[in-house]
DNA sequence: TTGAAAGCGCTACCAG
DNA sequence: CTGGTAGCGCTTTCAA
């Protein structure tokens, strides 16, 4: 592959000069130019970005942490990165596979090591201090979903026990007083802080779940499907449903409706996240939006921000999202 | 950040010494291991990967180049190439944006700045001679969901005429014989063949499509909705349908029902691509599985050998896909 | 087993 | 406007 040298010697100019119209850069000839323009063009000559990004100390590449891209929600995050990434001429770097704290330090790392100007992490897993201890050795390093109160300021993260709030006055306005609640097994707040959530806004009206009411499975379709037939073994009633996330509403409402139960009609079903597939579902699921790929642009630019001013202070807008419900066809008021 | 220099200086010993440990390279005592090693955990020590890949000629990273991430048809094949890239102990590069031949240009020229050691390419705009002349330059890359003859070796596809073929027996062999159809309006190959298979298919028993029950439409959900509401308008019936890819199909389904039709009981309807979401919808669909995480792994695989020997010859195993035919609920008998 | 030194391909500074 | 040149951080001979 022709370096930079090829293009100087064969166009009879320095490589000073190459570099020069490579980058645009001030003060070069037309002749020089068109010269070398010409002389690129017949070797195939192709700039090498790993030695631009030796000398000028930036990758232009921003780093990913996610899980896996399977996922719609994580691949709706990357996204949202590679947007801002692609706006700015740089490239995703990609880092999975992250199923415990050695896990994703180790994929943190890797981006570390090819110097990633900004790096979007998404850690469950992780301990506070060690994220704290990380946010201050890399400069570009921001958090998504996730609130650490030491770096607040480079995270942005989803308000969940608001979230399970607006769901418990969504379905107390539609008149149901006997609910019940379909949660993940996963050791992570998000859960936690939605039922919680969603319980303290039913007891600030006098009501609550139903007793054993609450089931918790993986979170997933067939986790949503295994929680709903533990809820119907119960042998009793309820006629709201709210559920951690959509993948289990949606296999929710499948083993119910498989028990003759009608959604909304009978039971009605709130869901949390708003993937596509809450769209495709029938009936279309209700749900609370979770803004996730506005997010994620929001924490790339953030990190795109805090490399720039070399300054950790970034612009006002809150950091702090809320979800939004969305009214959809699975929850209806109770008769 | 501290650099080998640092390591080398704090430790007592040479740079060379430290690259050496770094390698886990041969002929370094105990002691100066252990040393270094220290060091490297006081500094906090993180090796740079674009200096590395200056030095090495090769940058640990695979490149994919694909329309975008929210597509979950696009996200799975990613995820396929990031399996072997993780298990290889690399990384992946993700360039996106296609929307003409320009802009996958551009994409692929971005990943060979960067020097990918291997490239796995979804392209549907390029010419063919510029896809060869890429190939023939590019060591490492591999076209996927394309096949071009003349670097037939290079090129992991799938068979789409033979998918219509298949959709076609399976829908004959239900004892359907009126038969509309619902394809993308993209100037690609994939629907005409998918088309023709059906079609050659069909014709070869005595069938057809019926006159005008064939719909064009954008490859989505509304764009389903649309076309079986054209389909619906010509008054025409049929019992059995064929659509594009599995979002159209469960657009369609969503407007057969709501204009009165059972699905399957009044009308079969078969999807193409097998997504995830075609196990969630309502009926489940009955679609065409293109593994595409599967293939995508075979490219990188087949990238990675390539890169490895020096050849372009790879494995026997072949690069043509056949989809397979996912029965579920969507399809069914004809009385 | 270790160190010195020559680059990898490029940018940027300094002279001219 | 142009060329020479000193590195960027690392690997890899070649000697010692």
């Amino acid at each position: 592959m022709a370096t930079i040298k090829d293009v100087a010697r064969i166009a009879g100019v320095s490589v000073a000069s190459v570099s020069r119209v490579l980058n645009k850069g001030p003060k070069v000839s037309k002749k020089t130019i068109e010269k070398v323009l010409k002389v690129m063009q017949e070797l195939n000559y192709s700039p090498n970005a790993n030695a631009r990004a030796l000398v000028t100390q930036k990758s232009t590449t921003i780093g990913v942490v996610i899980p896996d891209l399977i996922d719609p929600f994580f691949a709706s995050l990357a996204n949202g990165v590679e947007q801002v990434a692609r706006k700015n001429n740089m490239q995703l770097l990609l880092s999975t596979g992250l199923v415990s704290a050695e896990t994703e330090m180790q994929a943190i790392n890797v981006l570390i090591e090819r110097r990633c100007d900004v790096m979007v992490v998404h850690s469950k897993k992780l301990s506070d201090a060690a994220l704290i201890d990380l946010a201050t050795k890399v400069p570009g390093l921001v958090l998504i979903d996730r609130y650490i109160e030491a770096i607040a300021q480079r995270c942005v993260w989803l308000d969940n026990l608001e979230g399970g709030r607006i769901a418990a006055r969504h379905l107390l306005a539609l008149n149901h007083r006997s609910f019940a609640c379909i949660t993940s097994k996963h050791q992570i707040d998000d859960p936690l802080l939605r039922l919680q959530g969603f319980q303290t806004e039913l007891q600030s009206v006098g009501a609550d779940i139903e007793r054993n009411l609450i089931e918790y499975g993986e979170p997933t379709l067939q986790g949503g499907e295994m929680a709903t037939q533990k809820l119907l073994a119960s042998g009793k009633r309820f006629s709201a449903l709210f559920v951690y996330n959509d993948a289990m509403a949606i296999g929710a409402i499948s083993t119910l409706e498989d028990n003759g139960f009608k959604v909304p009609a009978d039971i009605s079903v709130l869901g949390f996240d708003d993937v596509l597939l809450s769209r495709y579902s029938r009936p279309k699921l209700s749900t609370l939006n979770y803004p996730i790929e506005e997010m994620a642009m929001q924490a790339a630019n953030i990190g795109l921000e805090i490399t720039a001013k070399r300054s950790t202070n970034t612009s006002d807008a809150s950091c702090k999202h809320i979800p939004r419900l969305v009214k959809r066809e699975s929850t209806s008021f109770k008769q």
